[in-house]
DNA sequence: AGCACGCCGACT
DNA sequence: GTCGGCGTGCTC
């Protein structure tokens, strides 16, 4: 008897075994193909597991497969084996995982057939005149591909502002055809289209080590901005494209930017693929199809990246390694910067972990010598580093968060001709609303939380749930009309710097200015046309983009992160300060950074602030040395959400109380209640567990799984199992 | 997660 | 009388 064994994209953490379908021939099943099946009332698309004659299921429960959808496996391998690591690692249902390292469009059923990339050229003996007079698209369609004799593909058709529906047309017209193309990579010494630049010793020297062989080895590549560590990526990259190798590269989702793209496009003579959140499942698919069949040796992605099959592996590199979004924050909460080891190690190549800040988990690593750790400290040019300063706001009267030495610093800033970076991580016009004559607050029904007041278009948001509700005339509670915005968001600080500034062009950049599409194309060509200006914005400021012309940073809140309830709140508030200040002071503009606080005597602020990143990480470490927690400390999360106050937390409790004696190596706190308690209209709790041994952990998170499932409560709540977690909400 | 079944309140 | 609310149970 056959029996297939399929893993299911359905939250039960378990695989399904079916019959083989009817017509089909005994040998066609083969692990790792798609198969349709039955399941409930629906039909899924599943993965086989394995070909067994063996089942614990009453063999009058199982159903045939319908269909089997692939002749050979999708994926090799050991990307199989990585998402079944992941999914075991992360206690997530195996279907579920597996699944999801798919692109959506195989997952969905697409065919897994590599598109065929054509060229379009027009036909010889024909002219502009052969089409209508009227049809001024297709004229202009074709007049496009005539100014491109040698071809044109239906991207760059695209890319130039053809109606590419129209070729079909053009086609059945006989004007013009497709060639087809086949991509031929340039041999070991044409693969540069402009020359490196020079390295510096440090660069040299990190090179050198990186290239030094092709086994497994991580690398933290630790860099100050603009210290090149781009140039030693590519370079790196280099070397392993002439060994015929690929190099996959991973930034965060905000950093994928076209311009990021095209540093190494200009660099190599090959095709290069992007795996991007913006592009469709298909134009997805088909760059996973030409980084798996290795006709992209480079191959660049966010977070989902990491799953991207390469037919040549020679190289893995993450970027901005400390960045949050490399972990997955919902569903499978994988890390994909964590992941990328696993794989490395696997495949036995070189991995880099890059970032101007670590991550400490990262720093301990290398003083634990898992990695290496190689230092970029000089910045290329003459560049010097930033001048930090400690503004101490206390007692200090504020213009709508804005203080009277910071306002003539911005003026003379500008008044030299160069611009400034006003940095202020909140949207919004203010991040509340209060009553004046009895002290009511606009507060979120669904959630713990005051709304946000915004002014363009006028409305209370809450930004944990996304509520939305007009702006109300008379306060809630004494009917009172004197509601007042209290406190500052980037709306506010735009207005407050256009009366301050009234001649000077204020640029806002955060979601909401920047939702519009082109939106932050045009910003940023405003920003680069180099007169003085001032940028307000959000974190979205602090990556990815260069700003040679400012030469004053402002942080207006350095104290917002600086009493967290999450033992990361320092980590990241240093992280995001260092990030921000390095837009300041590139090439020949030296720059200055404020950071204006009410604890300019913060020990770890002021550390930051004089020594340094290098010297605050490792005071940092220390502390969390002395507290045991991570990266000295393993831990995972259980969540619990329930419509009902209590009923999370007494779940989790009785959960507790069966595994704690069963677990007594493991420390268990809580459940205590999330942060904030309430949110989108679910009361939360979590409780942590931790330990020294990874082993421990994982076993003690199996048996909590195996309990959660058996638990009556279960089907009632929401829960959720997160390792290693980045945040404590 | 879906999807169906099932048993109680306000509607044409 | 039924439409539909969401509690409960199941998926090879």
């Amino acid at each position: 008897m056959i029996v297939l064994r399929v893993a299911i994209p359905s939250p039960l953490r378990r695989h399904f075994d079916y019959l083989p379908p009817l017509d089909a021939a005994p040998d066609s099943f083969h692990p790792g193909c798609r198969v349709k099946v039955p399941f409930g009332k629906r039909e899924l698309i599943g993965l086989l597991l394995e070909v067994t004659s063996e089942t614990d299921v009453p063999l009058s429960k199982l159903k045939p497969v319908i269909e089997i959808l692939d002749t050979t496996p999708l994926q090799p391998q050991y990307i199989r084996d990585l998402a079944l690591w992941a999914a075991d690692y992360y206690q997530h249902p195996i279907g579920d995982a597996l699944l999801q390292s798919l692109p959506v469009y195989l997952r969905k059923g697409g065919e897994c057939v590599a598109s065929h990339t054509y060229l379009w050229k027009t036909l010889p003996d024909t002219t502009l005149l052969d089409i209508s007079g009227r049809a001024h698209q297709q004229q202009a369609l074709y007049q496009l591909i005539d100014d491109h004799p040698q071809g044109i593909s239906q991207e760059a058709i695209k890319a130039e502002g053809g109606q590419t529906s129209l070729l079909a047309t053009l086609e059945t017209k006989q004007l013009i055809q497709r060639i087809q193309q086949k991509h031929i990579l340039p041999d070991a010494s044409h693969l540069l289209k402009e020359a490196p630049l020079p390295l510096n010793p440090e660069q040299q020297v990190a090179l050198n080590q990186i290239i030094q062989g092709q086994d497994y080895r991580t690398f933290l590549l630790d860099g100050i901005t603009g210290s090149g560590k781009t140039e030693v990526y590519l370079q790196a990259i280099h070397h392993v494209l002439k060994m015929g190798l690929q190099a996959l590269i991973l930034v965060p989702e905000i950093g994928l930017t076209p311009q990021t793209v095209q540093r190494f496009r200009h660099r190599f003579r090959v095709p290069v693929a992007v795996l991007h959140s913006s592009l469709t499942d298909k134009q997805r698919f088909d760059a996973w199809m030409q980084a798996s069949q290795g006709e992209a040796p480079i191959v660049i992605g966010t977070r989902s990246a990491i799953f991207t099959p390469l037919k040549s592996p020679g190289i893995i590199i993450i970027d901005e390694e400390h960045d949050s979004s490399f972990k997955q924050q919902d569903g499978f909460r994988y890390s994909a910067r964590d992941l990328s080891i696993v794989r490395a190690h696997a495949e036995q190549i070189p991995i880099i972990l890059g970032s101007a800040t670590p991550s400490l988990e990262s720093l301990h690593n290398c003083a634990l010598n898992r990695y290496q750790h190689l230092t970029l400290r000089k910045r290329a040019g003459n560049a010097s580093a930033p001048d930090f300063q400690l503004l101490d706001i206390k007692k200090l009267p504020l213009n709508n968060g804005i203080s009277a030495p910071l306002i003539n610093q911005i003026k003379q800033h500008l008044k030299q001709g160069t611009q400034v970076l006003v940095f202020i991580n909140r949207r919004g016009f203010a991040p509340s609303l209060i009553c004046h004559d009895c002290g009511w607050l606009a507060e979120c029904r669904r959630c713990d939380a005051r709304m946000t007041l915004h002014q363009k278009p006028a409305h209370l948001h809450c930004h944990h749930c996304d509520s939305q509700r007009p702006i109300p005339r008379h306060c809630d509670q004494c009917g009172s009309q004197s509601l007042k915005p209290v406190g500052a968001g980037t709306e506010r600080t735009e207005q407050t710097l256009n009366e301050l500034f009234p001649k000077t062009p204020i640029l806002r950049v955060d979601r909401d200015s920047t939702s519009r599409k082109g939106a932050m194309a045009k910003i940023m060509d405003q920003v680069h046309q180099g007169d003085p200006c001032i940028l307000v914005g959000t974190q979205m400021l602090a990556k990815g983009h260069h700003f040679p012309k400012v030469t004053l940073v402002a942080i207006l809140d350095a104290d917002a992160g600086l009493f967290s309830t999450d033992f990361r709140g320092m980590e990241r508030t240093a992280q995001m300060i260092i990030q921000v200040a390095g837009r300041a002071g590139r090439a020949d503009h030296p720059g200055t950074v404020v950071l204006q606080t009410h604890h300019a005597e913060h020990p770890l602020l002021s550390l930051l602030a004089t020594k340094g990143y290098e010297v605050f990480a490792k005071e940092e470490l220390k502390r969390r040395h002395s507290f045991q927690l991570p990266p000295y400390q393993h831990i995972a999360i259980l969540r619990a959400e329930a419509a009902y106050t209590g009923r999370a937390e007494g779940f989790l409790q009785s959960i507790r109380d069966h595994q704690y004696t069963v677990f007594p190596q493991i420390q268990w706190s809580g459940p205590f209640p999330s942060p904030m308690e309430k949110r989108a209209g679910f009361f939360r709790s979590q409780l942590l567990l931790s330990s020294h041994s990874r082993p421990l952990l994982q076993n003690a998170l199996s048996s909590l799984c195996l309990s959660i499932e058996q638990h009556p409560m279960a089907n009632k709540i929401r829960w959720t199992i997160d390792v290693d977690p980045y945040d404590l909400y």
